[in-house]
DNA sequence: ATGCGTTATGCTGGTAAAAACATAACCCAT
DNA sequence: ATGGGTTATGTTTTTACCAGCATAACGCAT
């Protein structure tokens, strides 16, 4: 027996982060291009794009710092406040994560080592 | 800005015990029949059933004692494990829902009464 | 000027999930 | 023996979502 859990943030009913685009901006701020960081993951530009789109419009701020065009072709890097934002859900993110594995163990685990 | 999340338990990966069972399986105890109950909330028998199913054989228990015919036409009642079952898994839930409400106030409503 | 690699965005076909439909079997009551 | 209400299950239809395709604009380098 196992469990899993999802969270997510959203704003007036609408995601607008979660899991999933937690890793595409983290590995966007790794990699400085929305391409080369969907292409790590199995992930689409296209998907990608559209994503980051939906979660810019719903908070009604920018997430990227983008450029078209210029020398490597062009290039995206994370606003501070998305670095700030993310930050926080990681953190947050992170408690939840112990208290499920730990609430979990108490009630279908109760007398392992 | 909200939060939600999901929690469910699983058998060998595969889910066999979420929110939509949890109540499906409530309303069955209450009225005693699974089409009362899956006409209670918005599903078909259909996939009340075939819900069922899944995680019956997926757990390897019976959650329902069910009869076909009858002065009521027939009926369905949970099993003593699958009560004992949901309880737990209710407990569990509680918990978590506590856990994520509790970390969400505190990186996301700092300064609220 | 041509090309490369990027952001940006519409469109379309395929697929998988969900809903709806159709029956059968059962048993008590009338 | 007919009917009503149930469990049980295969089949079909509809819907919703996702993947991929296509295309444009941009700016630097060569």
């Amino acid at each position: 027996m196992e469990y899993r859990f999802k969270v997510w943030l959203e704003k007036e009913g609408q995601p607008v982060l979660g899991d999933g685009l937690l890793h595409l901006l983290t590995m966007i701020r790794q990699h400085g291009s929305i391409r080369k960081a969907a292409g790590e993951m199995k992930m689409s530009y296209r998907q990608a794009w559209g994503n980051i789109k939906k979660a810019e419009d719903r908070l009604g701020i920018n997430l990227l710092i983008k450029q078209i065009g210029g020398e490597a072709g062009g290039g995206a890097q994370l606003t501070p406040e998305a670095e700030m934002f993310i930050e926080r859900y990681r953190e947050f993110r992170s408690e939840v994560d112990s208290a499920v594995r730990e609430s979990f163990r108490k009630f279908f685990e109760p007398g392992e080592s």
